[in-house]
DNA sequence: ACGAATCGTAAGTGATGACTTACGGTAAGT
DNA sequence: ACTTACCGTAAGTCATCACTTACGATTCGT
């Protein structure tokens, strides 16, 4: 049930930066907002977003936040769409069996 | 760059549901809508988002157009979260790592 | 040929959300 | 202790989008 609020959050293209910008490795919020065409109050409620949709880890660290991605919440999407892409198959070869006998009808 | 269109597409709540109608096999737009608590028109305009984000297919069948999950479509979102996944623990690896080597300072 | 069915599109409305500036709170440095 | 740095939250504005009703086009049945 959580994969929904990560597809919801991944969908921003803002976040999709944010998310790219963590694939290296953690980042506090002042390194994420750095080189982004937006405040930093903003990149925080985007990183609020994340980590409410079990995308993101926080790690307090002194006067920072260091935030990393969290392959956990990543692989609940993928999960879902595997099933997606398995019944979608699934479908489409049966509809071309279908459509191969009317054919030799 | 497609796979941003369809994480897109697949974030509104309703869009999924017509996916999940999908699951089974290709619909004509009646019986998709059929059930749903909006109306056909809404469904048409849902339809038209998923084909241009290119997740469904659509094949005119007399009177009817009937559309079906496109499996490459479903594909491609599948491959951006398997890069990012793959990443997100590569990086959680190194970070474990330097974690436990800080430990035994 | 005519009526019914199936579907897409146009126009308009309401709600959601992404962004800004302003402010408060906590930790580090001197 | 006082200043500075880092960060989250509140309030308000503006654009986007999901939905509705109304209409037009195409195809099937009689």
């Amino acid at each position: 049930m959580a994969y929904e609020d990560a597809i919801t959050a991944l969908a921003d293209p803002m976040r999709r930066q944010i998310i790219e910008k963590l694939r290296t490795g953690a980042l506090p919020v002042a390194g994420i907002a750095d080189g982004l065409p937006v405040s930093r109050p903003a990149v925080s409620q985007h990183l609020r977003v994340l980590s409410d949709a079990g995308l993101l880890t926080v790690t307090p660290q002194g006067n920072r936040r260091l935030y990393a991605i969290a392959p956990e919440g990543v692989d609940d999407v993928r999960k879902y769409l595997d099933t997606l892409w398995d019944d979608a198959l699934a479908a489409f070869a049966r509809a071309a069996n279908e459509k191969a006998k009317g054919r030799t009808k």
